[in-house]
DNA sequence: TATTGTTATACTCTATAACTATA
DNA sequence: TATAGTTATAGAGTATAACAATA
């Protein structure tokens, strides 16, 4: 989503280095992630579910943005895979306990570490400790402006 | 794409208030160029349009990074909405100039600046020129680090 | 031989609404 | 009545490979 011209605005000139340098980001994560046999959903899932006791459709929904009924078409094929499982919840027979197979633990630590190991590099090459410490709160009050919204 | 945890390092802190920052700036956007009729891909396609006098099919998806094969489904639906049209190159009969429709260009005319006049509070509320200034040159070493990848 | 664009195929994500079982 | 999760449906994007027309 860019916005050719408006280059001249103070404020809009910045949209276009925003949406660049996620999507660089998000290109080369994306590709990291995909060469290790996830989507982008199912490693959002995988995250969310890591370090955990399981969590319900309901929660991993909140914490993923992913919608219900979407929701379970993504852990069908997860399952599929073997990392994780469903499990019936004792006190209410409606609710699904969904929690990651050792396999999928085994994944979630092999797969996080990596991917983080993966990103470090390209972020060091760009910035110096002191920029980083300058950008963060920048970047969450932006994220703040927009979640209001 | 978030990774947990992974907070201390320096660098990697940046992570997650970068996707968040993006992230919630996307949805707003999303939700706005939607709520206009249009997909992302589309109004993507649109923006490489606009004011041109005409793609190629190669030209258009190296601008947006969508694959020939995808690209023509998608162009397929702008085309049935009567936004733009397809003409044969003369020269090179097996080209194709994608170019908008005057009802394309009225709503290129139109969404542009809407959807630049929706952001902008946004960024008002959250940073001071200064801020804005401040940020772009990161973003982009950013982008470049990331692009060399 | 190489390039342009379409077609065919298949998969994933996406949301919504209807549904079942349970609370 | 409300909630948890699945199923059904439909649409959009995604990539890849095969293809026809042209260069």
């Amino acid at each position: 989503m860019l916005i050719k011209d408006y280059r001249k605005d103070p404020y809009l000139s910045l949209l276009r280095p925003l949406v660049e340098a996620y999507l660089a980001f998000y290109r080369a994560g994306t590709r990291h992630i995909e060469s290790m046999g996830l989507t982008s959903a199912q490693f959002d899932v995988i995250a969310e579910l890591g370090g955990t006791d399981g969590l319900t459709c309901v929660e991993l929904g909140e914490g993923t943005l992913i919608t219900k009924g979407t929701l379970t078409g993504v852990l069908d094929r997860l399952e599929a895979k073997g990392l994780l499982t469903r499990e019936k919840v004792k006190g209410d027979r409606r609710a699904t306990n969904i929690l990651l197979t050792s396999k999928g633990e085994a994944l979630y630590k092999k797969v996080f570490p990596a991917h983080a190991e993966f990103l470090k590099p390209f972020f060091e090459q760009a910035l110096s400790k002191e920029e980083v410490k300058q950008m963060k709160p920048l970047l969450k009050r932006l994220r703040d402006s927009f979640e209001g919204s």
